[in-house]
DNA sequence: TTTATATACCTAATTTTCTTATGTATATAA
DNA sequence: TTATATACATAAGAAAATTAGGTATATAAA
């Protein structure tokens, strides 16, 4: 786990990028396959990720499609058109912003 | 300039890491490095400078130097040892959280 | 000459964003 | 029957920043 203030800013990017790969996905769904994508070194909350689902929402950036699954409710969460715009434009900030961050912290990135 | 989102939980460790390369350096200066070596997409706020550099230095991560300069003054931060050690370990940890990011959101980074 | 910009420090109120804590409820494994 | 996992949600508080304001000197431009 890194710590807390490093993950700061992040979360909006992270969770556009995961819904934009994926046709749906339910917020309790994200935070595992977060988790499952770092190795437990992120890990969403879920203090901070259904209100800021809940406000991409009422922004247009997401819809819903409430479920239900035996007796329990799922949410799952889209991208729009709006939102798939957004999307790309915050990996692609990110992505530069990393740029950066690299070039003056003098790293080496590893390659994939 | 980027969305002062991103920004957040990177400014200790700028800090750590340019101070950590020049012997000494003043606030207004750092403010004016990371704009230069970031064609200013990156502008630190006083707002947010200064209170961070006064926390430092309470605990023993950085000292300071006050000089007259004309009928100006100039307060110069140092690293101590202990803040050496504090320097390298965020910078090691921002480090690796950035690829971590690059794998979570599928980024090619440049290479130097 | 006076006005704007740059240098150089600082703090306080507010806002943003997150953590921590709490709540509800079902399903399943120990 | 008790703990853990699934699945949603909100609210109080903390952390970290922005915005706005203050003080003061130096210099370039109008």
């Amino acid at each position: 786990m890194y710590s807390s203030e490093l993950i700061k800013g992040t979360l909006k990017t992270i969770v556009l990028k995961l819904l934009s790969d994926s046709d749906k996905m339910y917020g309790y769904e994200i935070t595992q396959k977060v988790k499952e994508l770092t190795g437990g070194k992120i890990q969403l909350t879920e203090g901070a990720l259904y209100p800021t689902l809940h406000a991409m929402e009422a922004q247009g950036i997401l819809t819903t499609d409430v479920v239900n699954v035996g007796n329990r409710i799922r949410k799952y969460y889209s991208v729009t058109d709006t939102g798939k715009k957004v999307a790309k434009e915050k990996v692609n900030e990110y992505s530069d912003f990393i740029d950066t961050m690299i070039f003056l912290l003098d790293l080496k990135p590893k390659m994939g």
